[in-house]
DNA sequence: GTGTGGATTATCT
DNA sequence: GATAATCCACACC
């Protein structure tokens, strides 16, 4: 299986932030296991405008200067003292936009999701939230500025893209801090999907 | 089932 | 010094 190519990202970000669902990230851990996740759940975060993405604020050589990067890299932070959250960069150099994914149905063999996940109770908990996602599949900073379209340690694979009636959206998680910008509608998961996060 | 608070640190004011 | 694109445990209903 291929790995996306880099058109794929350099589309409009809401556009590559719904043609992800359904797509599948893999990662391969330094010990060779490889982990598949079908994509349920991402948010589009557009830029130096969008008050509640991280190119809008701090400067270009900070935290989130992989994000500055063209699309298909992958832009990782630390967040909340203790967890990592992955992004996929979208468009063209310098436009700092980028695709959050917040949930992955695990693929195959649950058993390595489970030995790097032992808190989830529920199979449905092994990678339904940005930071459970991050934790399942060993992804941090050491990750962050990979380049997606090599297809070697994590990148992309076509799956099969949902078509827009299975699709729903709703206001992004966690940036009531952003104005106008929280309420946009700029979350998009699979409808009565299980593996979807809250 | 719902609600609250703790963990823990990079980053910016 | 405050805050953050979060998750989990535990209390209480």
């Amino acid at each position: 299986m291929m790995a996306l190519p880099r058109s794929f990202f350099l589309r409009p970000t809401r556009t590559v932030a719904r043609d992800l669902l359904g797509r599948v990230l893999v990662r391969r851990l330094p010990d060779g296991v490889e982990l598949r996740g079908r994509i349920v759940e991402t948010e589009a975060y557009l830029g130096p405008k969008d008050l509640a993405c991280h190119t809008a604020r701090g400067p270009k050589d900070g935290r989130a200067k992989s994000m500055w990067l063209q699309g298909g890299h992958a832009y990782i932070y630390f967040t909340y003292g203790m967890h990592h959250c992955f992004n996929v960069v979208t468009g063209g150099p310098e436009r700092g936009e980028a695709v959050l994914i917040r949930a992955v149905e695990p693929l195959g063999d649950l058993a390595p999701w489970r030995r790097r996940r032992p808190k989830a109770k529920r199979e449905r908990d092994l990678a339904a939230g940005p930071a459970r996602l991050c934790e399942a599949l060993a992804l941090d900073r050491a990750l962050d500025g990979h380049d997606l379209t090599c297809g070697d340690t994590l990148w992309l694979e076509a799956g099969a893209p949902l078509p827009p009636r299975r699709i729903q959206s709703a206001p992004r998680v966690g940036v009531d801090y952003a104005g106008a910008w929280a309420g946009k509608m700029l979350r998009f998961f699979e409808k009565d999907c299980v593996w979807v996060s809250g």
